[in-house]
DNA sequence: TTACTTAGTGCCGAGAACGAACTAAAGGGG
DNA sequence: CCCCTTTAGTTCGTTCTCGGCACTAAGTAA
């Protein structure tokens, strides 16, 4: 139960400000009629935001009556955050800023074998070089993830692993997060969808859901691990269980099914290009998958009602073949009209996304703390706390 | 985004000050400790509150050492909001406190045919003498409902329906909420867990769920329609569709599945009876259902990673005899070790529990707004506009 | 040049919390 | 019996932030 006092609402109104800005540059005037801020109030903030270098002047307005206004708007790279992905291949590292504009990146594979200790010191030695300057490191697993606790990784096979001594070794704020619930986040920070759901499709199949702008995570961490709905199959699951959904509509059996078509293809990249070539088993298993990831959808859409879904891992390659069967079979088996016409889209960032979503993370909470980010500095060790807005405890709280 | 003023910071401090006060009586100075503010501060909220008749003053404290505090409290049925439940059998009015305390009840049934007209005038008629009064009247219904617009209720056999005109002749503040929805809202009000999944199994199957304290409602307000998932079946759902889980899940196939093992009971009443009575028939269908439903709470367990299942609907009713095998396979049915043994539970308030739910969205906005009703009486002519915390849109809105 | 319109600043008052000093009310020890 | 310690609660002056009004600034139109 947050408590108020004058510093709570220079904070809010600071938010207020920022995100607007956020979104395209405005005037002074204009911030105080989308705010409701006296204009004096305005003023006093924006001075505030001009000497800390976040916020600068630029063009003047030319309307067609009375004194022209400043447009203010956020500087470029004035502040910007890290973000990686410990994937299953390998690692990505990059620098965001808060456009969304990709500032480096930089990639790694690894010894199938190792350890989580072995690749965050390795992801260490990468970043110090980059310290100190980004907000934070943001990073992300595929697997569940809870307050810097590591439960299950089936597909790193990793399990029950507590990640807060590797993370003190960081010289900078550090958080990790599920790889679906950062990719979530990042489509929801820079597109600015409140209602979404952003389906991680590779080996794995997971969902990072969010809800009014805020990231579903559960109890536990554990929410939108779609992936393990039980289903009518029998194959055997990473997790160990049997008939997961991931089982059907992971890539894995994409190939599979492919090779018992009696397709030729000897991993995701060649069949991806004989798909792009047009032969006609690659299409045949591409569309087989599209069909049951309709009626997954239409599923998923009454569980968490989105107004987008956005598809992302190696999925999100083949889209452009999966699309037709998918809408379609979407359209047949929707429960509501409205998720007929559900906006599917492919992610944007690619392979980035998840590192782009670690990297949302702490670009996510400055925004969420007005940028008041050196005057409140690593409370409890500069962990971060939470991205979403407002109380994380509730009513009862 | 909601900007600050000084206003914004009394609300905030009221909000809290009543928050804690709802769950036990404290002294000022409890109070000032808890929520950080100032001892002079926390006085003169007191003072507001003891004004306002909201709080009251109790006995004294006996500390070992110093000065004995005066215990504060709220005032039982300082205020109360009105629920109603439109259900399928009939229709319920109560009166309900922000103690969770039923203070009156009323139930009626109607013709098979009534429609909305019909069930709001005479729910209207049955409201008129209660006012004013209460801080408003919520009422659910088995459908799903966004914005005062009911999109579709297969098992009341109405779809595409405004509300917001039959609202309008209510001479209190009205709010519609789907009834699983309103009925989670309502245990995470009285029962403080702010990570919940509230089961309504009858005919149909829905599920109200609460996420760090906020009600998920969904783009379009059908998250938790999980009767609607489609599973391996092969019937026809009242929705039009085939393979719902609903006709799983729901009652009615419990029925019918004891009729196909040669049981003899013409209705769930009948077939409760038998099963307390140990008619081994009974007890078989039950527990093929409770088995079936423990492989969907594990589902449902990855969906939401829900802290708690409450079960209600006409099911609580047989959870005795549900409770052995459901627990049995979630555990065998589990991703997560934390799921194995998700607490699952019946709901407290027997077949009232959706009005409740109705009442409680009232409540739990009286408290969001640290109880400033009055002073900020019916914008929108009264409509109800948001019962979770903080700001509806997120970080892109 | 003047009237009008809109942008932005300066100043003061209001509301709320904070903090320190103070009073109130208990128990314990000499 | 008095005084000391401890905790509860109040009073009052200070600080912070916004709101509102008056005012200046900078355009267009007549």
């Amino acid at each position: 139960m947050r408590k108020g006092d004058t510093q709570e609402i220079r904070r809010l109104n600071r938010r207020a400000i920022l995100g607007y800005l956020r979104k395209s540059p405005l005037t002074r005037a204009d911030l105080s009629r989308l705010t409701g801020l006296a204009k004096s109030a305005v003023s006093r903030l924006v001075e505030e935001l001009l000497q800390e270098g976040l916020v600068a002047e630029g063009a003047s307005t030319s309307p067609p009556l009375g004194r022209p206004g400043t447009l203010l708007h956020l500087r470029p790279r004035a502040r910007f955050a890290l973000g990686a992905e410990l994937g299953v291949e390998g690692t990505v590292l990059l620098a965001l800023d808060w456009r969304g504009e990709v500032l480096w990146a930089k990639e790694w594979r690894h010894p199938r074998e190792a350890g989580p200790k072995e690749r965050l010191e390795r992801l260490l030695a990468e970043v110090w070089p980059h310290v100190p300057g980004p907000l934070g490191l943001g990073f992300t697993l595929p697997g569940v993830v809870v307050e810097d606790r590591l439960l299950l990784a089936p597909n790193l096979g990793w399990r029950g692993l507590d990640l807060k001594p590797l993370l003190q070794e960081f010289p900078l704020p550090v958080a990790a997060e599920n790889d679906a619930k950062a990719s979530a986040l990042s489509e929801v920070f820079f597109h600015g969808e409140a209602n979404l759901a952003y389906l991680v499709l590779s080996t794995g199949l997971g969902v990072g859901v969010v809800a009014e702008g805020r990231l579903l995570r559960g109890a536990g961490g554990a929410a939108g691990e779609v992936g393990h709905w039980l289903g009518q199959g029998e194959k055997t699951c990473s997790c160990g269980r049997r008939g997961c959904l991931e089982t059907e509509l992971g890539l894995g059996n994409l190939l599979a099914h492919h090779q018992a078509l009696g397709g030729q293809a000897e991993d995701l990249e060649a069949l991806l290009q004989q798909a792009k070539e047009g032969e006609a088993k690659a299409l045949e298993a591409v569309r087989h998958l599209g069909e049951a990831l309709g009626r997954f959808l239409a599923n998923l859409a009454v569980a968490y009602d989105p107004a987008l879904v956005v598809v992302g891992g190696k999925a999100a390659e083949f889209f452009p073949y999966l699309e037709g069967p998918l809408r379609q079979s979407l359209r047949a088996h929707a429960f509501l009209e409205a998720h007929q016409d559900l906006p599917v889209r492919p992610s944007v960032y690619g392979h980035l996304a998840p590192a782009v979503g670690g990297a949302s993370l702490f670009l996510a909470r400055f925004f969420e703390l007005g940028g008041l980010w050196a005057e409140r500095p690593r409370r409890n060790g500069g962990r971060y706390e939470e991205v979403a807005f407002g109380d994380r405890r509730g009513l009862g709280a």
